[in-house]
DNA sequence: GACAGCACTTAGAATACTCTGC
DNA sequence: GCAGAGTATTCTAAGTGCTGTC
């Protein structure tokens, strides 16, 4: 059997995909729709056919006895006015208004949409009430839920039709499924953490505001009656549909294909190809970095740190952003003084650093770090005389770290390594912790604490789940019940032994068997009831999905669900089997990342 | 080489759906 | 059949890194 191998995950400017035999490939198994030529001299498809994307219905006017109140008094608004007002209503609950930056991004935003007469009325945001409006929208939605079976199957039948209509193309002849086919509704603007721009008015997008991206020769999708595009191109070097360009940072958005596409498939295979080849070379990069630590040119050994925590911590690499248009967030190339504090000796370790800021999403990272002395003197060394909002690296950017990576290895950009670094880490743990002779449901335990190892290594956190207390308490019940049954099955056990003893007729011998039958049930039952609420504690604050659906090669989950006679379901749900089709098409149990 | 623009991946929160136990 | 918990899916913000322009 032949499978294919497109060349251009081994390096670029090559042109022509190949056909090379099974036995070259990692894992084995044929490659189905994997199978077709590919091209690496930009282009992207020769075929693509769409509807479009969907436009959300148009507001729809609060009834009459639904109002706004200002300064005590109801008001009745223009529709715009009004239409922005439910945006904020929407979000009473929330804590976003209760920010000031929130209220007062919002209140400026909305100040701007309303008349003249409105104007000259709200100057307040605290004398506005939207408390009417806001119960409105909780009961609407109480309603919705309330709905009878036959109502709420009819409004499912015409989401499908919708997904059904919009939410497919033609790409090179197979129907693929797009990710995000519905265009942004209106809204307010949520960023993350300490966003500056947070409230503001997010506006809505109208056909004139979209960009279409289609093949010559397809059909063109029409825009909604009455309407037209900004603009129809036809550049197949590009993924995208269609994009437009939102205003509160003004940056594209756009929509693209989901991700069990062929298209993104290959992309995912391709950047596991790249982490792989890491592999091959990061010991020879590992040794080149703690030899530049002694470098005599700053440059050098400031990417050689930078390169150690990347490696070592699984940094982001820390792009630099624009003062004041987001949060205040770093990755390792932007890390500032006043984020690491060094300790020559913490808690019996030597050199240690401590990391405190906010990453990507504003997500706190929090490490006490044991690192090697030349890394630490360098530190100490770059930090001198520097205020704590100075730049730690002052001689380095990302793109001067992923120029010189780039020399390391062909395609070695700072987030390879993250990528590298979690596949290898959960490979390595599954080794350690997999016992053959576990039950499914431990082996299962086995592979979430591999996955967590990743996503503790990745800072991938979560917030604890509203009702985790609750139902941790459940369980607990529920143990402590399952206690209690074993118990009383131990004590009526040994009676049916003893009775047996006394009796040794046929109706006690297998009783006894009964009672041990029963016992060994509830042994089981215990120990799996026990394993859930060990997971759950160790799961609660730490997101495992993110590096499941990102960092960690699928191979290697796939041939360990094979080698240990897990079903894949078990660990991939139905998306990410949808997702990961191209490593279930082709992983063998023997598959090494 | 700096910079901006662009295209794409990665991310947690919000929401929708499904399952479980009563 | 219902409520509540758990899980899947959707949403869209926030990153990374490349390319083109000056």
């Amino acid at each position: 059997m032949y499978r294919c191998l497109a060349i251009s995950l081994f390096g670029r400017g090559v042109s022509r995909s190949r056909f090379i035999p099974t036995a070259l490939c990692a894992g084995s198994g044929g490659c189905s729709r994997w199978e077709e030529e590919k091209t690496n001299d930009g282009v992207k498809w020769k075929q693509l056919e769409h509807k479009g994307p969907y436009f959300v219905p148009l507001y729809e006017p609060l009834p009459d006895d639904v109002q706004f109140y200002y300064d005590g008094k109801p008001l009745k608004l223009s529709l715009a006015t009004e239409e922005i007002a439910t945006f904020y209503a929407k979000m009473l609950d929330h804590e976003y208004t209760t920010k000031e930056i929130f209220q007062n991004n919002f209140f400026n935003d909305w100040r701007k949409e309303m008349t003249p007469q409105e104007q000259e009325i709200i100057k307040q945001l605290d004398k506005c009430d939207f408390r009417e409006i806001h119960k409105y929208f909780v009961d609407k939605n109480e309603a919705r839920k309330a709905l009878s079976k036959e109502e709420k199957q009819k409004l499912k039948e015409e989401a499908d039709k919708i997904q059904e209509e919009y939410g497919y193309c033609i790409l090179d002849g197979h129907r693929e499924k797009i990710g995000n086919f519905k265009i942004e509704p209106p809204g307010l603007f949520r960023g993350r953490g300490n966003h500056p721009k947070m409230g503001m008015l997010k506006r809505r997008i109208m056909p004139e505001d979209v960009i279409i991206n289609c093949s010559k020769d397809s059909k063109i999708p029409e825009p909604p009656v009455g309407h037209k595009w900004k603009e129809v191109r036809f550049d197949n070097t590009v993924t995208w549909l269609a994009s437009w360009t939102e205003n509160i940072q003004n940056t594209l958005k756009y929509i693209m294909l989901n991700p069990s596409s062929k298209l993104k498939g290959e992309k995912d295979w391709q950047k596991f190809e790249v982490a792989r080849r890491l592999k091959d070379v990061v010991h020879k990069i590992r040794a080149q970095y703690q030899a530049d630590w002694k470098s005599k040119e700053m440059k050098v050994r400031q990417r050689a740190v930078a390169l150690y925590f990347i490696d070592k911590l699984a940094l982001r690499a820390g792009n630099e952003k624009e003062e004041g248009e987001t949060a205040d967030t770093v990755g390792c190339c932007s890390l500032r003084v006043e984020h690491i504090k060094l300790h020559p000796e913490l808690d019996g370790q030597e050199y240690v650093v401590e990391f405190d800021f906010l990453g990507k999403d504003s997500i706190r990272y929090y490490n006490k770090v044991s690192v090697e002395k030349p890394v630490f003197k360098n530190l100490q060394h770059f930090m001198k005389n520097k205020d704590p909002g100075d730049d730690l690296f002052d001689h380095l950017s990302t793109t001067a770290l992923n120029k010189h990576l780039q020399k390391l290895m062909d395609g070695l950009t700072a987030k390879v390594f993250r990528t590298y670094n979690a596949s290898i880490t959960l490979q390595e743990q599954l080794k350690a912790l997999t016992n053959p002779d576990d039950s499914v449901a431990g082996k299962l335990l086995s592979y979430n604490r591999a996955n967590r190892a990743v996503a503790i290594l990745c800072n991938h956190q979560r917030s604890t789940p509203k009702t985790f207390e609750k139902s941790m308490q459940n369980l607990q019940t529920k143990i402590d019940a399952k206690k209690e049954q074993l118990e009383k099955a131990q004590q009526e056990l040994e009676e049916a032994e003893d009775e047996f003893k006394d009796k040794k007729n046929a109706k006690a011998e297998a009783n006894v068997q009964k009672k041990k039958k029963l016992l060994e049930r509830l042994k089981e039952q215990l120990a799996k009831l026990s394993v859930q609420a060990t997971d759950k504690e160790e799961n609660k604050q730490i997101a495992l999905g993110t590096s499941k659906l990102n960092y960690l090669d699928p191979r290697i989950s796939i041939a360990w669900c094979k080698k240990f006679g897990v079903p894949i379901e078990k660990i991939f749900n139905k998306t990410q089997r949808e997702k990961f089709a191209w490593a279930i098409d082709m992983t063998d149990e023997d598959f090494e990342f």
